[in-house]
DNA sequence: TTAGGGAATTAGAGCGCTCTAATTACTCTA
DNA sequence: TAGAGTAATTAGAGCGCTCTAATTCCCTAA
């Protein structure tokens, strides 16, 4: 498992230790004639650079480590693509941490990209503590993203998760329903204000007197479990607005197992506007998050502070959109009590 | 965004510079007194190990670099969560690359995983040349997963496939089905395979003149298209064998567009059985590949070459198994022509 | 012909750690 | 109390690269 090193490299094209490392860094002033002999020599040998020696000299590694709160949460999946795509374009691999949904997990991945030296850390969706992830910054460059912040130190990127909330349920209102009930994401990021978002539109409409949560986790078998629980209650809601597409349909499974038709009997609506919720069969009205645009935009910050081009931190909102489709329709009248 | 070193913990605990390094690679043979010393020294100071340094000195990274084909795609998002569970306990972290569904993709991964130096690769359901693969075996260790292999370079761990197809088929068949249509995976892992286990099926019942088999690419949108390309035909086929989950949703969909009710009309069985094909809103038929166990296997593979307790290389074929849900059911008479 | 200047090349000192070999500090026995 | 044996500690070389400064080369202009 030996591998050729620089040295080797030089030897066999005679010529200096140095030079095959300007080579190698495409450095100019270079000649021709010399750059081919390395450029063969290495090819001859099999070279590979050696990220962690390069890095150790030259003090950084050309990669940036993204952390998702949940590989198997399509979103996090869908973020990932947009941020992939912006550091090919600017020379910059991305290795992926899978949080496994949980503080631990997060922080763990976290300490491995630190050690690894990364240039840059995204964190997608973190559920850890603000101040474990400021301590990461002192070490480098760290944004959030879908999460709000108002750290002096990181910067952040996520969606006005209040006023989506507001859509969904200005939605559901709209279409004359009352009794909403909200499937919550728990301490997942971002619950808080699609939690808030819900009541302040209930509230708004005379409608505090209806609110009801059940807690939920960002999965489909928590929104499996929050819909139990809301089936449970003696005044059951007409409507639900569930702060994930998952969540929606763990919710969405539940109300048919119960025999109930979606949106006849209630109407769901979800937060995301993943794949999934965009499958025809299944056809989730929902929230859409602009996840390009969260994407690149964790991407232009993280190259900002990279660039040194800024030092105060940014927190950027984008504007969440309302999607329709058929989980929600007008309320009929004979719903379930 | 300069860290603390060795050195300067080593100075802070009025030892030397090995002894730290003994400390934090809790060797024996440090007293307790010093051995506090220097934790706290650490301590206070925010030391943090750089693994670069570390790795470069000691040549091994204690990490495992996992190369995901797709990440849209659930199975692969699901194959994570043994290899991660199996690295953890073993001590080796894991780091995720994303193929983007290319050959290239999955190359610069690889390459990046290398340069990296980690001690080994598994990499999943990859599409790229077998002897691009093997080239990589002489820097790491490498276990595939989720492709057929004869390698005596590399081990591998799969489904068979062959059978898999057969079963799917086999179940259509005794359902009373005769024109069952293939849209296979192309070019992906596995799709050969699949293709000729269903190939054979068919022949197998004496249908060889029935066999239909129509494009796809692992994704939704390309059994969307596949199925469109069935339909299009003259004798439109009572069932089909969709080479995996995502692509068998897919044609579900275009079936639906088409006004054409499943199971009534046509039955549709997938592969895989991803969390997808058990979402009770989909409830699909599908052929399961028992995950985790791909998952440890590849793993174990792994960690024998790395302890060196072989050499040989192994293939390892799991045994699928057959998911019987409500996309498929018996023929009716009066089916589309 | 030669000084000057820019381009091309190289020497050599680190980067932060591990690891072998050597040294020092103890403990126990005779 | 010396000597042996073991435990604890340290010196120092080296991992594979980058980077600054120094050197060499080559071409032009006087």
């Amino acid at each position: 498992m030996a591998q050729p090193t620089m040295q080797q490299v030089a030897e066999r094209a005679g010529v200096s230790l140095a030079l095959v490392s300007l080579v190698m860094r495409q450095a100019p002033n270079v000649s021709d004639y010399r750059r081919q002999l390395v450029l063969d020599a290495a090819e001859d040998l099999g070279y590979r650079p050696n990220v962690l020696a390069r890095n150790l000299a030259s003090r950084q590694t050309s990669t940036i480590g993204v952390v998702l709160n949940d590989i198997h949460n399509p979103f996090f999946a869908e973020i990932i693509d947009g941020i992939q795509a912006a550091f090919d374009e600017a020379g910059y691999r991305v290795l992926i941490g899978n949080g496994k949904r949980s503080p631990s997990g997060e922080a763990e991945m976290i300490e491995t990209f630190l050690q690894f030296r990364v240039d840059g850390i995204i964190s997608a969706g973190a559920t850890m503590s603000m101040s474990s992830i400021e301590a990461a910054s002192e070490s480098t460059k760290m944004v959030v993203v879908g999460r709000s912040s108002r750290s002096q130190l990181i910067d952040s990127v996520n969606t006005d998760d209040v006023s989506g909330a507001r859509m969904a349920v200005d939605h559901l209102i709209e279409l004359g329903h009352h009794r909403i009930a909200h499937i919550d994401g728990g301490t997942g990021a971002g619950a808080e204000a699609r939690r808030r978002g819900y009541s302040e539109a209930m509230t708004d409409h005379g409608l505090s007197a209806e609110i009801v949560t059940a807690c939920g986790d960002f999965t489909e078998s928590g929104g499996y479990l929050a819909a139990s629980e809301l089936l449970s209650q003696s005044s059951q809601p007409t409507a639900i607005f569930a702060a994930n597409d998952l969540s929606a349909v763990g919710a969405l499974h539940r109300l048919e197992d119960a025999g109930l038709t979606v949106p006849d009997d209630v109407s769901i609506v979800g937060y995301d506007n993943t794949a999934l919720a965009a499958m025809q069969h299944l056809s989730l009205t929902t929230v859409n998050q602009p996840r390009d645009e969260l994407g690149c935009l964790a991407v232009k910050f993280v190259l900002e502070r990279l660039r040194d081009e800024r030092t105060d931190p940014v927190h950027h909102m984008v504007a969440p959109t309302l999607v329709k489709r058929k989980t929600s329709s007008r309320l009929t009248t004979g719903a379930p009590t």
